[in-house]
DNA sequence: TTGAAAGCGCTACCAG
DNA sequence: CTGGTAGCGCTTTCAA
C-alpha cells in the first residue's frame, strides 16, 4: 500500500550522489569517502528514509532472517526456546520471525510455506506434529533446518532430541521408591507421535519396574485449563491414583488446581509432577517436582546450526540428544499409609 | 541466499503459458480458463514452486502484514492481545509479525523501524515505554497505527486506553472496606509514564479515601521473579503492610510465593491483588483478586483499526477508553484483628 | 571513490 | 482469456 514512501533515489538526489553510493553507505561498505558518507547520512536523516526491506531482500538475495515455528507459544517451554534463539540471532544481525501451529499439521504446512516464501536463511521447527512428506521436501530444499523432537536428520537437517526415556525412567523410579504404584498420566494431543511416545515410555518403564502397576491417562489441551480438565477426567475413573505425571509443567499447574478444589492435599493425598522445569514450576503451590529440559541448550544449538559463522559444521545432518534431569520439589511425597483419602469437597 | 529457487517463470514455461497467467492463477484472479488454471497448478505442484513473498510485496505494493509491538511477550497480558490480533488478521488473509521491546525505548525505536522497513499495512504498539519524537513521526507516516496506553490520538492514529483510575479506585475502596490502611505497591519500570501513573493513582485514591494511609512501593522486573523480589524489598521496609497491590497478575503470583516462603498467610496475614485477570490468576494459590482488563476487546479494536473492510472509520484518530472490572477471589480478606503476625520462617 | 546499468521475482496495465 | 512490458526499490558488478 504505502507507495508514497521516501526511496533511496530521493536520498541520492538530495545528497547529490548516485543510488549506488547511498546503498554503500547504508550497508557500511567502507569504501565511501567520509565527507560523502556524512552527506548521505544527513539526507537520510532529513528525509526520514527507511529502506524497503523487501526490495533489499530481493536484490540482495538474503532476508537475514531466520524462522522459528512452534506448537504453542503460550506454553513457556516454547517461549523460552524462542527467546534464546532471538537473542542469538540479534547478536548476529539477524531477525527472527515466529509462527504458531497450535499442534495442527495443516497449520504447520502453512507456516513452513510462509517461511519459505519469506526466504528465511534458516528454519527451526519446534513442534510435535508432523507431515510426513514435509521432512522429505524440506530436506531437498536449499534452506538449513533444525528439528526438535520430530523428523530425522539428513542432508542440511539437524535433529535435536531429548532422551525422554531416561527422564521418565528416573522419574518413575523415584516415584516407585516413594511407594507409588497407581499412576495417572496427564497429556495433550495424544495422537501425535512424539507425545504418544511419552505415554508409551511411562507404560514400559512402569511395567519393567514393577508389574501390576496401573496407569490411566487423560488428554486435553496443552494449557492450564487442559491440565485441570484432564485431572477431572482421571478422577472420574475412580482408580485412585497416588501420583499424577503430567506431560509438562503447565498442565501440572492446572492439575494442582483441580486437586486443590476437589479437596486433595498435594503431596499428602496425591503426588504431582511435570516436565520442562519452567519458571512457573517454582512459583506454583506446592512447587513442582519436574524433569528439567535444557531449553537454553536447544536455543543455542538452533543458533549454531542456523546462524552464519557458527560451528554449524559440527552438527550438520546429525542428531543431538539432550539429557533431562530430575528436579525434586514439594509436590511429590511418600504414599500416605491410610488408604482412605480425605473426603473431597464439593466442587464449587 | 537461496538464489537457486524455482521461480514463476519456470512454472510458466512448464505450463506453456506466460508469467502473467501464472500470477493470475496464484492470485485467484478468476478470469483464467479452467483448463489453463489446472495446467498451471499442476506445474506449480510438480516444481514445488513457492512464490517469493518479498518480490510479491515489492511488486504488489503491499505486504498484507500487520505488525504488533509489545513490551513483554512473556507476560500473558500481551500474549493474549497478540493472539486475538493474529486470529483476526488470519481471517482477513493477513499475516502478523511481532516484536518485543523488553520495555526499552531504544528497542522500541528499532522495532518500529523494522516494521516500517517491512512495509506493514498497519501497526499496533502495545507498550509502556515511549519515544516522544516517535509518535510525532509516526503520525506523519502513511501507515495506520494503534497505540495502547501511550501516545495521543491524531491523524491516522487511534488510541486505546484503560480507565485505570477507575479500576484503582474500585480496588482500593474494596480494600479499605476490608479494613486495610497500609499498602505495598509492587510494580516494574516505575520510571515509565504509563506505569508511574498507576502508582500515582493509587496514591491519590488512597489519600482521598482516608488520609493517613501509608503506601510504599517497590519496583522490579515484569515477571514472576520480579514480583517475588519486589515483595522482599517491601518486607525489608518493615512498615507492616496489610495489603499488597501488584501492578499486574504475573508479579502478584511472584508476590504470593515470597509471602508463602516467608511464612505469611494470604489473605490471613496479608492480602494480595493484581491487575489483568490473566488465566494464571485463577490457577495460582490462593486464586487472585484482580482487576480485569478486557484484552480481547483490545485485540478486536486493533483488528478493526488495522484490517481492511472493517469499521476502521469509526475509530480513526479517536481515543477509546476501556473500563476495567474488579474480580474478587480468595487472595484478599479482612485485616486480621491481632496486630502481631505469624513469625516468619527462615528463608530456605 | 563513485556512477551506470543490469537485474532480483513478481504484479499490473495495456493490447490483442 | 492471455501475453508483453513496465516497473516495485534496492544491490551489485563493471567501468571510469
Amino acid at each position: 500500500m504505502p507507495r508514497d514512501t521516501v526511496k533511496l533515489e530521493e536520498v541520492a538526489r538530495r545528497a547529490r550522489v548516485s543510488g549506488s553510493t547511498v546503498s554503500r553507505v547504508l550497508n557500511n561498505l567502507s569504501v565511501v569517502k567520509n565527507s560523502t558518507r556524512m552527506r548521505v547520512l544527513k539526507a537520510v536523516e532529513e528525509l526520514g528514509y527507511q529502506p524497503n526491506l523487501h526490495a533489499r531482500s530481493l536484490a540482495g538475495g538474503s532476508s537475514r532472517t531466520i524462522g522459528v515455528i512452534v506448537s504453542n507459544m503460550e506454553n513457556p517451554f516454547f517461549f523460552d526456546i524462542y527467546k534464546t534463539v532471538e537473542s542469538g540471532a540479534r547478536a548476529s544481525g539477524y531477525e527472527v520471525v515466529i509462527a504458531n501451529t497450535n499442534y495442527s499439521s495443516e497449520q504447520l504446512v502453512k507456516s513452513i510455506r510462509l517461511m519459505i516464501g519469506r526466504r528465511v536463511s534458516g528454519l527451526a521447527i519446534i513442534v510435535s506434529e508432523m507431515d510426513a512428506a514435509l521432512t522429505e521436501s524440506l530436506s531437498k530444499g536449499p534452506i538449513p533446518v533444525v528439528f526438535y523432537d520430530v523428523g530425522k536428520p539428513s542432508q542440511r537437517i539437524t535433529n535435536i532430541r531429548v532422551n525422554y526415556e531416561r527422564g521418565v525412567r528416573t522419574l518413575v523410579e523415584y516415584l516407585c521408591s516413594l511407594g507409588h504404584r497407581s499412576f495417572g498420566f496427564v497429556s495433550h494431543h495424544a495422537a501425535l507421535d512424539p507425545i504418544n511416545i511419552r505415554l508409551q515410555t511411562v507404560l514400559e518403564v512402569t511395567k519393567a519396574l514393577a508389574p501390576g502397576m496401573t496407569v490411566y491417562s487423560a488428554s486435553r489441551e496443552d494449557d492450564l485449563e487442559g491440565g485441570r480438565l484432564a485431572v477431572r477426567d482421571l478422577l472420574a475413573l475412580k482408580f485412585d491414583p497416588t501420583a499424577i505425571i503430567c506431560v509438562n509443567d503447565i498442565m501440572a499447574v492446572g492439575a494442582l488446581r483441580e486437586l486443590r478444589e476437589e479437596g486433595y492435599d498435594v503431596p499428602g493425598d496425591i503426588s504431582v509432577c511435570g516436565f520442562d522445569n519452567i519458571t512457573l514450576s517454582e512459583f506454583c503451590y506446592p512447587p513442582l517436582t519436574t524433569v528439567h529440559i535444557p531449553r537454553d541448550r536447544i536455543g543455542q544449538i538452533v543458533c549454531d546450526c542456523l546462524l552464519p559463522g557458527r560451528s554449524a559444521a559440527s552438527f550438520e545432518g546429525s542428531e543431538i540428544i539432550l539429557d533431562p534431569q530430575l528436579v525434586v520439589r514439594e509436590s511429590t511425597g511418600l504414599v500416605s499409609s491410610h488408604s482412605s483419602r480425605r473426603v473431597p469437597r464439593k466442587r464449587s
